[in-house]
RNA sequence: GCGGAUGUGGCGGAACUGGCAGACGCGCUGGUCUUAGGAACCAGUGCCAACGGCGUGCAGGUUCGAUUCCUGUCAUCCGCACCA
């Protein structure tokens, strides 16, 4: 029996419109409720059936929330700044924008069409100069408190293309599109000084609410190491220093390793005696990426610095020093000592360049293979070959060569995070531009605040420039400007902001997404709060989520927003794949579009689909099939109309049930367990099929549970039964008391293997059901001597024979 | 390399703090109704040499009892700083 979901869903979506059903208001006296998801990036290829497992999942809890009572806000906006569109506007000669308002067309109309409950009257884009005059007025309030500054770093850069390339454009060292080989470049960037947050980062996330890998994703990212910095002298005149964070093996160091990319190798160039065969080795060590070069099986090439002695700092030894390219020039130190008796990296190297070793700590055989500190840690191993500090526990040792080295003015305790600074620069047309002006006179200058919005030119070229600028650098009456400082003539800054700098504040601007005198008034941020609920992508942890949480806490260290973290809660959703199971690509031909699936069975069958097909977080593939049970699981709510007769309340017999599935269904939506939220609705829906008749309550009842995701049938068969919309009611309450069965199946063991079950009241005292089940067990029993009993109330009994 | 996650029937997946493994759905088998079935309904469906035994990647361990806890091991997927 189909029914016609285009009609009814078309109804329904163009009731909510009308109605505002999910305008979120400012000040209301209801509890605030934010539930957030990810904006999308507005690609050519539209929406993505992962979406719709995301946007349903948070709608779900938008739409109990509403029903529970609370202002909710649920937004949905733009991300559409990136390269993509600009890649599209190059080969097509039509300006991004317009690329970006056909696409955005498409995803708007794909959403509706699903029935989300966003609050449109807050859309907005990334790319709306009436936003980007925030993200641009954002960046001088970070320039203005020093934490913008520019610097010179290696970009990936294509020389046929001319162009900047990102990691991922430059996969394998060549380019993505023209197949040269890539090169890295020094570039002069704008950089953020995120890394002076790393610690407020760590600490912050005890002020929120993430999902535990979520967290640990950060913490790794930010990749805190406490050690020691220590200063080595050079043989002849200089010095350098390097880290680490086992400090206890100083004795055994036979060598050092510098970084080939860094600033020291450099510096020593002068005194190198075989500089041909460095400058070889540097150069081929520019044309690795960072993967390649730290991956342990590719880390032992590397050259000696000849003619250059380091010297032991703790017993005057002189030491060699070798370039490596598994020391990266721009963490730590660019500098390490190497302990090739305890680093696994150092011994394979060691053994590759003939190098000598030395065991300083007891406790396994170093010949062949080094014996590391996650061997040595806390298993009271003791050091050898180290003067004074031989007997030592490592713990101890690690204590007191310290102490001795700080004491002497040579070392210093340090904490070494792995975050850098964030690069903020892009050679790219399609992104906010950076308000700063370059004057001869007065250096870098930050555009007047009034001035803002910089806009984009409107231009008919993307393409970029020889040297790689962005497209900017092209339009000269646009790069032409006066010094806001002299006057006199100055040149503005061509490079673009990150796709990151948009996204980082957006869900800031939804609280107060028109205001024109600030980016969002703190009244209304004050009474939104936080983001109570935030999903997004996995791959996201590193990177948005963080730079958002940057964002946030700088705009709150000045005043500018309430709390030092705005995000609560932070979850993650699963991946839909091919029914092949492999991630969904046009060049695989696996890929599902959502706008199909609706118009064959109607977006209800798709959203439910979606919160069926497996758990939220995990990924799950695709399945036709499995969807068309959930377009029956509808039909069969449909017929399930004509069983209602008179009857006021819940059926008797379906009182327990009841409350159980709403305790279920709330528990569920509120710890993403909506695939067996669903569950929970097929076992009440079959139930319900298995009695003669049902009343209006029962069926009611089912109606509003599924309502949250599957919203229109469910207003449409509610109207049908005479009750006010769903989107105006309120979410069913469950009584504890009548979740409880007054019967319970009770599982009898024997050795642990189960062997009957019998039915026992809940409440029946222990004596009772042991005499029960030794009745009903009895002939199992015959011969063997029961050695022990095991009553787990109403869950298990077991007894232990012999 | 570093970091994260996952492994349960033919398939997607359930199983709360250790307590009936396989809920729910798909698929499949047989039947009813029907001009018809890509509709609905009824019965069945982990595996095997089936009154019993075996089963949650593999090998051990702890326990009366392990998908769940511990040790080791194998495999797969994802992220890694200019893709969004």
């Amino acid at each position: 029996m189909a029914y016609n979901f285009k009609e009814v869903e078309k109804k329904w979506q163009k009731y909510w419109d009308d109605k505002e059903s999910f305008k979120a208001i400012t000040g209301d006296k209801k509890e605030p409720y934010y539930v957030l998801v990810e904006f999308p990036y507005p690609s050519g290829s539209g929406l993505h059936v992962g979406h719709v497992r995301s946007y349903t999942a948070q709608d779900a809890i938008a739409r109990m929330k509403r029903m529970q009572g609370y202002n909710v806000l649920y937004p949905m906006g733009w991300d559409a700044f990136g390269s993509p569109a600009e890649q599209y506007a190059i080969k097509n000669h039509i300006h991004p924008k317009d690329a970006v308002k056909e696409n955005i067309k498409t995803f708007k109309g794909q959403m509706k069409n699903l029935g989300f409950s966003f609050d449109w009257s807050r859309e907005f884009s990334t790319t709306d100069p009436e936003y980007y005059k925030w993200t641009q007025w954002q960046f001088l309030q970070f320039y203005k408190h020093g934490m913008a500054y520019k610097d010179t770093i290696p970009v990936n850069w294509c020389p046929t293309c001319k162009s900047v390339l990102s990691n991922e454009d430059a996969a394998g060292g060549v380019c993505e599109r023209c197949g040269a080989k890539v090169v890295q470049k020094e570039k002069s960037q704008w950089m953020l000084r995120m890394s002076n947050y790393a610690e407020d980062l760590l600490k912050g996330l005890d002020d929120t609410n993430f999902a535990d890998k979520v967290k640990l994703g950060q913490i790794n990212w930010i990749g805190k190491s406490t050690g020691v910095e220590l200063d080595v002298q050079i043989v002849g005149g200089g010095s350098f220093s390097i880290f680490t964070t086992c400090i206890e093996t100083v004795y055994g160091i036979t060598f050092f390793v510098i970084a080939a990319d860094g600033k020291l190798v450099k510096e020593l160039m002068p005194r190198i005696q075989n500089k041909d065969e460095v400058n070889k080795y540097i150069e081929e060590t520019a044309q690795k990426t960072n993967m390649d070069r730290t991956d342990l099986n590719k880390g032992k090439t590397g050259c000696e610095v000849k003619g250059i002695k380091a010297i032991n700092p703790v017993n005057g030894k002189e030491v060699p020093i070798f370039l490596g390219d598994f020391v990266l020039g721009d963490y730590g130190t660019g500098a390490v000592m190497a302990v090739p008796s305890h680093d696994q990296r150092d011994f394979e190297y060691a053994k590759a360049h003939n190098l000598e070793m030395l065991q300083v700590i007891d406790g396994a055989d170093t010949s062949n293979c080094a014996f590391e500190k996650t061997d040595y840690l806390g298993k009271g191993c003791k050091l050898i070959n180290s003067e004074e500090f031989t007997g030592l526990t490592v713990e101890e040792a690690k204590k007191s060569i310290t102490k001795k080295l700080v004491d002497k003015g040579i070392a210093r305790e340090v904490n070494n995070y792995k975050m850098r600074d964030w690069i903020f620069s892009r050679q790219r047309f399609w992104g906010e531009p950076i308000p700063m002006i370059y004057c001869e006179k007065c250096g870098w200058q930050p555009m007047k605040e009034e001035d803002l919005p910089l806009l984009l030119p409107d231009v008919a070229e993307y393409e970029p420039t020889e040297n790689g600028e962005s497209p900017l650098a092209n339009i000269t009456d646009w790069v032409n400007t006066t010094c806001p400082c002299c006057h006199g003539p100055a040149k503005r800054e061509t490079d673009t902001m990150p796709n990151w700098a948009g996204s980082s504040w957006y869900f800031l601007r939804f609280m107060d997404a028109h205001n024109d005198k600030e980016f969002a008034s703190m009244d209304a941020m004050k009474y939104w709060n936080k983001v109570d609920w935030y999903n997004g992508g996995m791959e996201h942890t590193a990177r948005h989520l963080l730079y958002a949480r940057f964002w946030v806490q700088f705009l709150y260290n000045i005043g500018l927003v309430p709390n030092k973290e705005m995000i609560w809660t932070r979850v993650s959703h699963g991946m839909v794949l091919g029914s092949n199971n492999e991630k969904m690509s046009k060049s695989k031909g696996n890929v599902i579009n959502p706008d199909d699936v609706v118009n064959e069975f109607g977006a209800d069958t798709l959203r439910i689909y979606e919160m069926f097909m497996g758990d939220y977080q995990q990924d799950a593939p695709w399945s036709t099939d499995s969807l068309k049970g959930c377009s029956r699981f509808i039909d069969k709510i449909i017929r399930l109309k004509d069983k209602i007769s008179d009857g006021e309340g819940y059926s008797k017999n379906l009182e327990a049930l009841i409350h159980k599935t709403i305790k279920k269904v709330q528990n569920d939506l509120t710890t993403m367990a909506y695939n067996t939220a669903v569950s929970a609705l097929m076992i009440l829906v079959n139930t319900f099929d298995e009695q003669e008749n049902i009343t209006k309550d029962d069926y009611h009842v089912l109606l509003t549970l599924l309502n949250p995701i599957a919203p229109h049938i469910t207003e449409e068969l509610n109207e049908q039964i005479g009750f006010k919309p769903l989107c105006e009611s309120s979410w069913p309450t469950y009584d504890e008391s009548k979740t409880i069965d007054s019967e319970i199946e009770l599982p009898i063991q024997v050795n642990g293997k189960l062997r009957k079950t019998i039915m026992i009241s809940a409440n029946a005292d222990e004596e009772t059901i042991k005499n029960a089940v030794h009745n009903e067990i009895s002939s199992l029993l015959d011969g063997k001597t029961i050695v022990k009993e095991i009553y787990v109330k109403n869950k298990i009994y077991n007894i232990v024979v012999k």
